[in-house]
DNA sequence: TGTAAATATGTCGAATATGACATAGAGTAC
DNA sequence: GTACTCTATGTCATATTCGACATATTTACA
């Protein structure tokens, strides 16, 4: 993993499973932890090319303004499900998903 | 939706929401459902492939051979993440998973 | 500067997903 | 037949995620 990409994450609270160190994240919690940083991107994007704010997003994805910032930031309590259903709620197709994750 | 389709549903044993009548499901419920079917068929067709049996998989993924038969049959108590944790566990790539989305 | 809107962060009880277990069913070989 | 392997289904206690709320911080603009 490279540097930039390491600082990036540490940066969003995620800590490394048992180990403690970064660099033993194993690849797959790597690529899930990715997966779920682009999904986040990918909805702050869409929210903002909109320009709607986390309150109205929050309306429309049926939860609250506080749940939005936390998905917008990949907070780790917030799942790869609730990602997927808000970026559907604001009318993106499973291929603007897949692109996203791509 | 398409009468195959809405039968397939119906035999995975979806309920629609509060509705109670398939033709009610959102656009949005009807993608997140489909995107859920798609990783259980990707899944299974990994395990397949590999000619692993569920126990063997349950093994990889660290979890119960019951919940593996779960997330092959798209029950509605697996999440997608626990789909996608598995699909990275046994060795799919982020491109892999957009594949079997699109 | 102030102040109002937007966003971020922390916490909590309720809701949902989890692994594990038991057990049922399906398929195969003897 | 039964014995074995594999897969499906139901249940449960625990763990995780949820929406909601309060509150802090940031941002934009007068």
């Amino acid at each position: 993993m490279k540097v930039t990409k390491r600082k990036k994450l540490e940066a969003k609270g995620w800590k490394v499973g048992s180990a403690g160190d970064f660099l033993n994240l194993s690849p797959e919690e790597v690529s899930y932890v990715e997966l779920k940083l682009a999904l986040s991107t990918s909805l702050k994007e869409r929210r903002t090319k909109e320009k709607l704010s986390q309150v109205e997003v929050a309306k429309i994805v049926k939860t609250s303004q506080s749940r939005v910032a936390k998905m917008e930031a990949g907070d780790p309590s917030v799942s790869i499900d609730l990602l997927i259903k808000s970026l559907l709620a604001l009318g993106a197709s499973p291929k603007d998903l897949a692109k996203a994750i791509s």
